[in-house]
DNA sequence: TTAAAAAGTGATAATGATTATTAAATTTTA
DNA sequence: TAAAATTTAATAATCATTATCACTTTTTAA
């Protein structure tokens, strides 16, 4: 059941600088930074590439709500915090919220719900002091 | 400080059209039903209008994760489950997870987080009967 | 090892949701 | 009631994403 990826070039090089960043960068970012490594690549190519990725569970979209899809390199359990003002995502240590999330599994028992999206909103470094 | 908007007729039928369901409409699925009303709207007022009434917090905008904006004439604090397979969106009732929005907005007031999104997924009552 | 089959690529076109533009109409202001 | 402000309908433009397709690369299995 396991899906199975060739070994091309450009998706090893795609997930590598995927996974050296913490910016969760959308496809057009990714294929900027990409480009320099494979000049010829095309961005239908990253987007191709970052679904089957995420498809397998290697990395992961991220879907946050009123806007542009980000990628993140990092499939652990974390949450993301968006900054309204200037955009960036930023990660939220899953510790740090892990009771309420006991909380929110445990109240979804009662209900036909499979899971959840949560995501957090607040000023970034840049944005609080400026 | 409150937001003016002037009474048109167009404004006032969407408004009273979005009120009357609970579907949680797409721009374009309300503008089809407000057409009946009035055949000579154009979808581009239905988009203007609902950002204007969600702006001035007389509807919510939801802009659910990975899927088209929809409108909800029900502004009281509630929670949303979308189905994975039909895309159908239900409420789902604020007390529920009361608790574990307390937990939440609890483990938000060591960081620097001015709110959150929260979404639910699950099969529909339709889904899970075929 | 090699040839057929499968998967992936790059270039580009197409799609779909949303926003912008603009002249004309309506509503508000005073 | 006339000028100012807002809104409308029609339409074009934008932007992210997906689809298409001839060609190349990778995988499979004899
Ligand atoms: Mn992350
Ligand atoms: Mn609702
Ligand atoms: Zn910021
Ligand atoms: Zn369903």
């Amino acid at each position: 059941m396991t899906i199975k990826l060739s070994n091309t070039n450009q998706r090893r090089v795609i997930i590598e600088e995927l996974k050296k960043l913490t910016s969760h960068p959308t496809a057009d970012e990714l294929y900027e930074i990409v480009k320099e490594r494979l000049p010829k690549i095309s961005l239908g190519t990253v987007y191709r590439n970052l679904e089957q990725l995420s498809a397998a569970g290697l990395i992961w979209k991220l879907e946050l709500s009123g806007s542009q899809n980000r990628f993140d390199g990092n499939v652990e359990k974390h949450f993301h915090k968006r900054c309204p003002n200037c955009g960036a995502v930023e990660d939220i240590e899953y510790h740090a919220f892990a009771e309420a999330d006991r909380h929110l599994t445990n109240a979804c028992q009662n209900y036909a719900i499979e899971g959840y999206t949560l995501e957090f909103r607040g000023l970034c470094y840049c944005c609080q002091s400026s």
